[in-house]
DNA sequence: ATGCATGAGGT
DNA sequence: CCTCATGCATA
């Protein structure tokens, strides 16, 4: 009950292309596993904590769950090392697997246009009525040890072979690489990311296109396993409020776009338009909202223990009157956010800061 | 811009 | 049940 549900409001106001070019910092770390089960350097897990946060019974339930744990807290540490290694190389090299959306009607070359024809992009939906809505994201870590060859230029080279300690970011193993030959993972440079991201957004606001159209238009594009994005990937992706590796992937993708985009652009081009076939009535879908009071527990016992166990998650949810399934998937979205480029964790600087050290 | 959620692929 | 890439719904 602590959660309410809200009912549906139906604005669907995108956002304007008047985002502000934030400043960030480059950052990233180079092992995340090290970082994400500490967020007390100190040892001090009631650092913080005691300011109030954890007052009473929130704190003897934070104490007991991280005795109880303690011993086998760091269980999986090391697993996701190698996940990381590849990611979705929606490039070509991948399986095709990937459901293919159907864009309807629209045809090409939507991409732009800030004239009308971005009215043809309105009904995006992918499918108005499947029941399990099918996204279209390319993760696939299908060929994890076979990544022994390459991807066409465009698409992300290979967009992860390494990390871990992502060693490529370190200054020696980089000259390295390129004293060697094999391309100075010039895509994959943080501060590259950055740059690139900048300039995305910068352009594409002067070419008076929304996150949304992007999205959109990116199924225009036809790529190999490129589909449709949404507003809130391309916006994530221009703040870089998303993994580096995700980043590496999108790029290539969204550069496409963009030089396809300003092409366009120049010939001015565009004819009437289309009819917008509106995707008509379909289950919203509610989104949980949980109460400050909660999130505030929540992030209590998430500094003492990001990875509770079932069961642990099962008395927290039960303490704060939440369904289990909630608590989890909060805890998922917790430690996801960890690992972005750009911690995100202080609303309050909506630009997004720093968040990182130079590179 | 961001919170909560889904689902594929893995372990 | 996790991690990750993404998305819908919302503030």
């Amino acid at each position: 009950m602590t959660m309410s549900m809200y009912s549906t409001t139906d604005k669907m106001k995108m956002s304007a292309p008047s985002c502000f070019p934030g400043r960030y910092s480059p950052s990233y770390r180079s092992s995340e596993q090290m970082r994400r089960c500490m967020p007390n350097p100190s040892g001090d897990i009631f650092a913080g904590i005691n300011d109030g946060i954890l007052s009473r019974a929130e704190a003897l339930a934070a104490v007991d769950i991280q005795k109880h744990q303690a011993q086998h807290v760091h269980s999986q540490m090391p697993s996701q090392i190698k996940h990381d290694v590849m990611y979705h190389h929606h490039s070509m090299s991948g399986p095709p697997q990937r459901p293919l959306q159907m864009h309807h009607s629209m045809d090409q070359l939507d991409m732009l246009d800030p004239t009308g024809s971005m009215t043809t992009l309105a009904p995006i939906s992918e499918s108005p009525l499947t029941p399990t809505h099918q996204h279209l994201h390319g993760s696939y870590h299908s060929m994890n040890h076979m990544m022994s060859h390459h991807h066409p230029g465009t698409l992300s080279g290979h967009t992860a072979g390494h990390h871990g300690h992502s060693a490529v970011h370190h200054p020696v193993i980089t000259a390295a690489v390129a004293a060697a030959g094999l391309h100075p993972d010039t895509d994959t440079d943080p501060r590259e990311l950055e740059a690139f991201a900048e300039r995305f957004k910068q352009r594409r606001i002067k070419l008076g296109v929304t996150q949304a159209d992007v999205g959109k238009a990116l199924a225009n594009l036809k790529l190999p396993g490129v589909g449709a994005l949404s507003q809130s990937t391309i916006c994530r992706f221009e703040s870089l409020t998303l993994s580096h590796n995700n980043m590496i992937a999108l790029k290539p993708i969204l550069q496409a776009w963009l030089e396809e985009a300003e092409a366009q652009a120049k010939n001015k081009r565009r004819d009437p338009d289309a009819p917008s076939v509106l995707p008509a009535g379909e289950k919203k879908r509610k989104r949980t909202s949980i109460a400050a009071p909660e999130k505030r527990s929540l992030e209590a016992y998430f500094a003492v223990q990001p990875r509770p166990s079932g069961e642990k998650i099962a008395a927290i949810a039960e303490k704060l009157d939440l369904k289990k399934n909630v608590v989890r998937v909060w805890f998922c979205n917790q430690r996801q956010k960890q690992k972005r480029i750009v911690s995100s964790v202080t609303p309050s600087m909506t630009g997004h800061g720093s968040a990182g050290f130079g590179y």
